[in-house]
DNA sequence: GACAAAGCGTAACAATTGTTACCTGAAGAA
DNA sequence: TTCTTCAGGTAACAATTGTTACGCTTTGTC
């Protein structure tokens, strides 16, 4: 158990003696299937969720029914850790498993007694929080001022290829066609060639 | 000068004490004239910064020449606090002042350590953190899932309603030509009022 | 009053993206 | 083999949004 909690980056300044200290305090555990949702859109968030097996996908979605995947992650991962101190704890996305999984619950509270104590593991929260205001700010980016087209282009740029058009589409937040008929374009353009890995840029 | 402090939600718990000893750390202070760039794209950021005065704009722009505001504050509020302990400390909007102002700077250290010797202002960071992840997802989910007739509902449900249709559509992410169209739309089908406030929602 | 600048409406047309529907080919399953 | 399913290409058309250009009204300045 604390070999897995060592894997977190947020833990990695942690003796073994520091960590046994940190279980002794409230905590749970829970195993998931492919397929369930960890997180409902609404639900409050009390506890510091670690993903410590398996891989989740989050996704954002608005009452027309369009629904856009924001991330796909794999363990070793901290799930919305931007909630659990939030004035309002309540998640604004979904998130699910895509394989099967295991994740760990430590009480909001005790974990930040715990942050009181240690400033190094403190650093690394506060450092994780900002990282993901990060990765916030290039997505509104991303759909605010970048054309489709950047954004298919740095897509490729982060995943190296596009291996299966739909689950792009759902990242990037467009219809399959739509998305197909733009990689048809920038092939045609040159810009984007078919290889065995999938679509990637050309050299 | 501590009074300035005191009425930043962060330091809100703080005695005058606590404040002087946090002024006896490094810290600077800066006044600007309205337009001023505080902060431009890519900027590092090594030091809590304090809008004490005054209003200011925060704007993401791409190659392509698009802009978008992001959002307008006003003092007393913390700027970008987000990126100030990130990985990479770049920040990555542009925040020009709409007024003239006042800006505090405190060393990202000194401040650092002043959270972990009073956990009241630690929790209170980490709730401002928190907010502003709230704040980019929603963001997020206003650009990458709804309609533009949706944003600009939620805008006006949030502004009261529109005074300057060319500063709406700069945050809407808009050409001010396609907000006006919608308006107008929006004005036939009976959602929409123009008043003597501007246009906003009927009844 | 004459003039210039802001702020806004609007029309015509272009570009982008969504929708729907259908087709094809590959991979498995029976 | 034959059938089914899945991933994906594509075409035709609709809906949305951008672009450009022009005109009108208000305001302030001289």
């Amino acid at each position: 158990m604390i070999i897995e909690l060592q894997r977190f980056e947020l833990f990695s300044s942690c003796s073994e003696t520091m960590l046994e200290e940190l279980l002794s305090l409230p905590y749970r555990r829970k195993e998931y299937k492919d397929g369930d949702r960890v997180v409902s859109v609404g639900d409050t968030c009390d506890w510091l969720m670690l993903l410590a097996e398996g891989t989740v996908e989050s996704r954002m979605g608005a009452q027309s029914g369009k629904e856009v995947v924001i991330e796909r992650m794999q363990a070793p991962m901290i799930l919305a850790p931007a909630f659990l101190f939030a004035k309002n704890h309540t998640i604004p996305v979904e998130v699910s498993m895509t394989t099967d999984g295991v994740v760990w619950y430590i009480h909001r509270e005790a974990f930040f007694k715990f942050m009181t104590v240690h400033p190094e593991v403190l650093k690394q929260f506060l450092e994780i929080l900002s990282d993901r205001s990060h990765f916030l700010s290039n997505k509104v980016r991303s759909f605010a001022v970048k054309s489709l087209r950047d954004r298919v282009l740095d897509y490729i740029r982060q995943h190296g290829a596009i291996t299966n058009v739909a689950e792009a589409a759902e990242m990037l937040g467009v219809a399959r066609p739509s998305l197909s008929r733009l990689l048809a374009d920038l092939q045609d353009e040159g810009l984007l060639e078919r290889t065995e890995k999938g679509i990637e840029r050309r050299k």
